[in-house]
DNA sequence: GATGATAGCCTATCGCTGATAGGTCATTAG
DNA sequence: CTAATGACCTATCAGCGATAGGCTATCATC
C-alpha cells in the first residue's frame, strides 16, 4: 500500500471517479469535462475508465440518477405533514425550480438532452426500461398527479393535460435561468413565486366547482 | 463551366453551404451533422468550408438567426390588424410554441444551448452585442410586452415579471416537447390550448382593476 | 508456499472530430 | 501579357471517445 492511488478496490474506484466527476462537472460544466480529465484528477488512465463505465455518458447518467434521487427525497420531505394541495403544488414547483438551478449540469442531461433521447422502443410506455431523465420527469410528474386531482377531480385525461402544462410552466423557467444566466431576469424569488401564481391562476380556474 | 461545382463565387458558395447544413440539420438533427458531411454533401472539401465560415458553430448561427427572422416575420403577420391584447398574447404564444416544433434544431440552439452562451461583457446588457439565440429571446419578449401593458397597466417592474413568466411558460411546453418525444404527452393542441389558458388565467388575475 | 484464475490497470492505437498551414490554379484588373 | 486576388486543394494537427491486448497484484485453491 505504498502508493495510495493504484490497485484500489472496484467499488471505491467507482465510487472515486463519480466523485471526481461530479467535482469537475461543477467546475466547468459538464459538456466542457473530458475522459481523460476525470482520469488524470483519480489518478488511472484514461482507458481504465471504461473497466468501471459502459462509456463516458454513463457517468454522467449514473450522477443524473443520484441528483433525481435526493429530488424525490427533497419531496417527500418537504411534504409530509403538508396536507392542503395548494400548499402541496406550491411546494412541489418551487422544490423542482430551487433543485434545478442548484444543480444545472444534472437538469441538463435530465431534462435538457443534446440529442433525442431514444427511438421508441415500442407504442407501449414503460417507466423501467426508458432513460433516467424520463424515470426521473416521470416521478416529479406523479408527485404533481395527487393534488391536482384534489383540485380539479379525476377526469383522467384532463389531469394528464393540467399536470403537463403545470411541468412545462416549472421547466420552462428553471431551463431558461439556466441556459441564461446574463439574460436580464426580473429578480429570482420574485419570478419563481410569479410561475407559481400562474399554476394557481390556471388551477383556480380549472377546479371542480361542482 | 464544364464542372458546377467548381470555382463557384463566393456569395453563391456561402448560399449553397447555408442550404445544404440546413437540409442535413433537419435529416439527421443538428448535433449529428458534422462539416465533412457538409462539405461532402456541397462538393467541395471540408477545409474550404472556413473559407465563408469563421467555424462550425458560425453555420449553425447563420441558420438560426435566419430561422428568427422567420419568426419575426410571422409574428409581424399574424398580428397585423388584430388589436385584442388578449387575443394578441394568444397569437404571440401560439406562434411561438408552433415554431420551435417546425425548427426543433434552430430552436434549440437558440434557446437551449449546451454550454452557457457567454461570459457577461459588462454590466449593462446590450441587444446589439449579445448572442444571436439572446437577441432573439429580447425580440420575442419585446413583441410580448405591449399587450402585456395594454392588459396589466405600466409598472415597469412588474411587467418584466409577467413578460418573463409567460416566456417561460410557452419555452417550457416548446423545449419538453421538442426534447422528449416519446414521453406519452396529452394530445399537442390540447396542450397548448392548456398552456394558453394557463397565460390567460394569470393575465386576468394580475389585470389593473382601478 | 506454489499455482491458476480474476480483475484492475497499463500502453498503443483506432476512427472520428474541428481546425490550420501552405501550395495550386482559375479568374480578373491593369 | 502580367500580376494580384481568392477559391480551392492536400496534408496535417490536437483532441475526443472507445477498443485491443499485455502486465501484474490479489486471492482461492491445492
Amino acid at each position: 500500500m505504498n502508493e495510495p492511488t493504484r490497485r484500489a478496490r472496484s467499488g471505491e474506484r467507482r465510487e472515486q471517479i463519480l466523485e471526481v466527476a461530479l467535482r469537475l462537472f461543477g467546475e466547468r460544466g459538464a459538456g466542457n469535462v473530458t475522459t481523460r480529465q476525470i482520469a488524470l484528477a483519480v489518478g488511472i488512465s484514461q482507458p481504465s475508465l471504461y473497466a468501471h463505465f459502459a462509456s463516458a455518458d454513463a457517468i454522467a447518467e449514473e450522477l443524473c440518477v443520484r441528483a433525481f434521487d435526493a429530488l424525490h427525497a427533497r419531496f417527500a420531505a418537504k411534504l409530509i405533514d403538508v396536507d392542503d394541495p395548494w400548499q402541496r403544488i406550491d411546494i412541489l414547483g418551487r422544490s423542482y425550480i430551487e433543485f434545478g438551478l442548484e444543480h444545472p449540469d444534472m437538469y441538463r442531461i435530465a431534462f435538457m438532452p443534446t440529442r433525442e433521447t431514444a427511438p421508441p422502443p415500442d407504442v407501449t410506455f414503460d417507466l423501467a426500461t426508458c432513460d433516467p431523465g424520463m424515470a426521473a420527469g416521470l416521478h416529479a410528474f406523479a408527485a404533481l398527479r395527487d393534488p391536482v386531482v384534489r383540485i380539479c377531480g379525476r377526469d383522467d385525461a384532463a389531469i394528464g393535460v393540467i399536470s403537463q402544462a403545470i411541468w412545462a410552466l416549472v421547466h420552462g423557467l428553471t431551463a431558461l435561468l439556466i441556459s441564461k444566466p446574463y439574460f436580464p431576469w426580473a429578480e429570482r424569488e420574485t419570478l419563481i413565486e410569479a410561475v407559481l401564481a400562474m399554476a394557481r391562476a390556471y388551477l383556480a380556474d380549472q377546479r371542480v366547482t361542482d
